[in-house]
DNA sequence: CATCCACCGGAACTTAGGGTTC
DNA sequence: GAACCCTAAGTTCCGGTGGATG
């Protein structure tokens, strides 16, 4: 295909980083203001990066890292690397530091403890929510290190141990909603790398960044398959309404990547949840029970609940014994 | 107002499974 | 393949909880 409509998809994918930053002037400048000390061998000021998803708190995180502190500092996506073995050897890896993964927590605490007595680094722990157990952070907040955290949701730390909040003293930067016009300009940047010339009116990145409600992962997300369906209707420009159907596919899509988070038993329960709408916890284990043969015992389908809220398909309200669930998604 | 109810969620344990090294 | 190391899911146990109840 000589016409093609995208010719660098990387710019409308996560793993871009760009040189340049739209709106997130005084959020870059807190966060410079907080880390550089580090430059200059000073103990920096840790930080929480926190707002709703696709707001520019991993891209912002990942560009100050590769500006001013590449080979200094570690960035792990907790989603990824959940564990504290798994982050602890992510750490050492990103730091050039030989390990296999044989070795035991115990002597990886040891490694990085030894590491961080000789310099200070930066690390960065995205989706920090996601961690399975926080004891890292515990093991980090008394090391020589500076932090930066990043998660869409504002109670993330908040079960952390009291003590443990206090030294890390985070200082909290706020991402919030692109607004519209915002969301224009960060897309058309990223369009000028990524599409041919002419291929794409103006005129429909600004009806993408109404779509995409405030959030650019899901505004890039529809351009890049309304450029990509434009090229297999052998298309010239795309119109309004491969637009229109990428942004369908793009709303479904991260449900349905979300339900393949879940096993049988969760997506029996999340069905019954959107047939029912909002039920009390005990009655929703329940109607579980009764649609299937071998249901698991009640502390497993807390779990499960609470995997769910987690992932961002359902809502908790009420606490204890009155708590009661909503389908989001 | 004390007690109870019915569920919450932490902790410890089991079982199954995967990867690496020797 | 044995000897380790790890993770993940599920179970059992149990102290905690705060509105409902009489």
């Amino acid at each position: 295909m000589d016409e093609e409509i995208i010719h660098n998809e990387l710019p409308l994918t996560e793993v871009f980083i760009p040189t340049r930053l739209f709106h997130r002037e005084s959020q870059l400048r807190e966060l410079e203001r907080c880390l550089k000390p580090l430059l200059r061998n000073r103990m920096p000021e840790n930080v929480f990066l926190v707002g709703p998803p696709g707001t520019g708190k991993t891209v912002l995180a990942r560009w100050i890292l590769e500006s001013y502190f590449r080979g200094r500092s570690a960035y792990i996506n907790c989603w990824k690397y959940g564990s504290t073995h798994e982050v602890l050897k992510e750490i050492l890896l990103s730091l050039e530091i030989p390990i296999h993964g044989r070795e035991p927590t115990s002597e990886l605490i040891k490694r990085l403890e030894r590491l961080l007595r000789a310099r200070k680094i930066l690390i960065c722990l995205d989706e920090v929510d996601q961690l399975k157990r926080f004891d890292i952070l515990y093991i980090l907040a008394r090391g020589n290190c500076g932090l930066v955290l990043i998660s869409n949701d504002y109670h993330a730390l908040l079960h952390l141990d009291a003590r443990i909040r206090s030294r890390l003293a985070l200082t909290e930067i706020h991402f919030p909603e692109y607004k519209p016009e915002e969301l224009f300009d960060i897309l058309e940047d990223r369009v000028q790398y990524s599409f041919r010339p002419g291929s794409l009116p103006k005129a429909l990145i600004r009806v993408t960044s109404l779509l995409a409600k405030g959030d650019a992962r899901i505004g890039l997300e529809i351009l890049r398959r309304a450029g990509r369906k434009a090229e297999d209707k052998g298309l010239r420009k795309v119109t309004l309404e491969e637009i229109r159907e990428a942004s369908k596919e793009a709303k479904k899509l991260r449900k349905s990547y979300l339900l393949s988070k879940l096993n049988e038993h969760q997506r029996i329960i999340h069905e019954i949840l959107e047939k029912r709408g909002k039920m009390p916890s005990g009655l929703l284990y329940k109607e579980y029970c009764k649609l299937v043969k071998h249901p698991v015992v009640s502390r497993a389908y807390r779990n499960y609940m609470q995997k769910m809220v987690k992932l961002g398909l359902v809502k908790a309200e009420g606490y204890g014994r009155w708590k009661r669930y909503e389908i989001i998604l």
